[in-house]
DNA sequence: TTTTTTCAGTTGCATCTTGAAACCAATCAT
DNA sequence: ATGATTGGTTTCAAGATGCAACTGAAAAAA
């Protein structure tokens, strides 16, 4: 398809792969999709309003990204469920994060619906940047530092925050 | 500049109104280069080999969106500074979220420079889900409930979380 | 002071991506 | 067999991106 330079050799970090996966129109909304329980071609193409050659195009990506999972049914061969991997799973705090701001920053809309805790029913906590030892950090509170340069923590703390 | 349909209409959460912001190519790249520390266009340029007139058409984009501030500086009035806002400030759990999970799943290639918590030194925590008392919840803890339908905590267990 | 360099962009044009609508091939229901 | 449903392709117009060359204001050098 793209024959457009990839962002691979955009710098040192996992964002240019990450990216490549799902940084092109409608990947996100697709991958919320997903996480709403939606599995057809036609239940995407309805609720996003998304062009069906597009729609074709980005599931087809997904799936080879290894985020979806594409199965056509036993019971009936002309549907194809699409699933999320466990690789697709573990976008969820990026996709809810981005959700969030845009809630916070954009058109203030409440979202619905929220995504809660099974056990009490309660809004998930505000996607943040926290320590180690779960203090919630401010930009202020962060700076940045050659991955070699980094001490492992000793022992003592390290069973501590185990605990 | 953009004359396609917004995604305003996709759905009653806030992820398209942050799309619309920073959805496009290279805007999440443009985003880490100011976390990182780039101000100026021609740093912006050749950190991450963006073609010129898209970087201004980005800048100009996240400026308008209120996630850049653009300053001449008033000791040379040729320099322009580009700094993030709160607004934008705000966007970095998903820009790490996404650098993490791109790490992790795509070209295994360990980041630098890693973000650490000042006080300590230590990398932050992985982006993850959170409930409201800090526990770590997975995809199985989770489920959608409408916004309508959330009871507030009671006061006692408020005050408890708040101490 | 004139000349050169730097910075932050524009402009023009070729190429790539996206979108709308029509079309198609399996598969299933009757 | 006939028609409807599902998940796509195909085609073509419109929009976005990328490259290279150019501009204009301000600073630095000569």
């Amino acid at each position: 398809m793209g024959l457009r330079e990839p962002f691979d050799d955009a710098g040192e970090c996992g964002l240019p792969s990450a990216l490549e996966a799902i940084g092109e129109r409608w990947s996100f909304l697709i991958l919320r999709g997903a996480f709403n329980g939606l599995h057809h071609f036609e239940e995407f193409q309805s609720a996003l309003g998304i062009a069906r050659n597009i729609l074709a195009n980005r599931l087809g990506r997904l799936v080879e990204h290894g985020i979806l999972t594409r199965t056509p049914l036993a019971d009936d061969r002309r549907k194809i469920e699409y699933r999320l991997t466990e690789k697709g799973a573990e976008l969820l705090p990026v996709v809810v994060g981005l959700r969030q701001w845009g809630e916070r920053w954009g058109s203030g809309i409440p979202s619905t619906p929220v995504l809660v805790d099974k056990r009490d029913e309660q809004p998930i906590r505000p996607i943040r940047i926290m320590a180690h030892d779960k203090r919630e950090l401010a930009l202020a509170d962060l700076c940045w530092k050659q991955a070699a340069d980094i001490r492992p923590l000793e022992e003592p703390v390290r069973a501590a925050i185990a605990a």
